[in-house]
DNA sequence: GCAGCTAAATGAACAGCGTTCAATATATTT
DNA sequence: AAATATATTGAACGCTGTTCATTTAGCTGC
């Protein structure tokens, strides 16, 4: 035991955020085992102190790349856009976007939002940084949607993403609010292109 | 040693739905222990499994209760801001109790949303209906400044409480997406209002 | 009043969890 | 080659939820 020239200190933390990945995706996270984690990887149950502290936090590393692969789903989704469709579809690709992350991979979804810091525990610089990145794509493109002199855009653009993370958390938890409606998307678009609207959009 | 004559079996589980809020509210999902439940109510382990067949279905009962706290505490709100006040008074009174709740009462309020069922186990029809209780209030308020003639008024109504949990829910989890907003309740209000205006509301 | 019965309540047993930390095995340095 | 440093281990601990044979309280009929 002790191999220390496997890999370096950030492999190996990426390794386990790998198989915690795969894991947390299989069986959510009231049922995540940093135990089963270290296995899966190969390597002994006290290690996940050792590179993360805890098992919160590996959870946090875990969340923090969910939000990366959710970023790139975005990009995608606006590359396949394009930059010349109308302004509406560029909006509608991005809730597209956000629906689809939580539709293929429910449970890392439910985790990123499930997953609660101990009482002391704060997020790392790093990780914020990190999620950050994908409520930037949707400023940036809310931006160019409204007119130049529009006050507190980046205001506006968090508070869709809630419009939006609001029909989706209710999709992904099947709560009772919107069981019967058949097209929560379609509404979540909806209600943002009411309030771009209001603000002199398109 | 078995007391059949202190409690009835719906005494019983209600004991164990008070206490458990309590314990609930003070540690939260993560740390939520059925034992711990059972031993401030005074009863053994085994006592929840005959109760709710497992801890999960504690849980389940102890949210649906939140549910109706919630509601009642929504119904305060519109009370309070009385039958001839302008309508808008009453949406605000409505996006207020919401966050309300939450905010006095966050762990009660994440339960509510973090908390899973296993995989075979479905939400009894029983507490489906106790917690509809909530999007009811909602509906008859939405209907109230909407006109006569507005089509699926429900639906609606669904995607304006999605709306309202968006914001809260960024809220609770401190999420990155609000942390920089001085007035997510203020916001949430502002969308609705842009889609009531949207809707012909008034 | 007492025996027999039924059902409520128990709590030990089990497998699994996260955390801790002395012990160990491997690199590196001297 | 020996000494040092450090990456990795895994047994121990106290906790969790679930199970179920056992115990005990309260009711029923004699």
């Amino acid at each position: 035991m002790g191999r220390r020239s496997d890999h370096t200190r950030e492999e190996l933390r990426a390794l386990f955020v790998a198989h915690g990945h795969a894991h947390l995706g299989e069986v959510g996270l009231a049922r995540f085992s940093g135990r089963e984690v270290a296995k899966r990887a190969g390597y002994s149950v006290g290690t996940i102190a050792n590179l993360f502290g805890s098992v919160d936090g590996l959870l946090v590393a875990i969340n923090s790349r969910s939000f990366e692969i959710w970023a790139d789903l975005l990009r995608e989704r606006l590359a396949a856009a394009g930059l010349d469709c109308p302004a509406a579809d560029r909006i509608a690709a991005l809730v597209d976007g956000y629906f689809a992350f939580a539709e293929r991979q429910p449970e890392l979804w439910s985790a990123i939002y499930a997953h609660r810091l101990p009482d002391g525990m704060a997020l790392p610089e790093d990780d914020r940084e990190r999620r950050a990145g994908l409520t930037r794509i949707v400023e940036d493109e809310i931006r160019t949607v409204l007119p130049d002199d529009a006050p507190d855009v980046p205001r506006l653009a968090r508070s869709l993403v809630a419009v939006v993370h609001g029909h989706c958390s209710f999709v992904v938890t099947g709560s009772f609010a919107l069981l019967e409606e058949p097209d929560p998307k379609g509404a979540a678009l909806a209600r943002v292109r009411e309030s771009l609207a209001a603000h002199g959009g398109q």
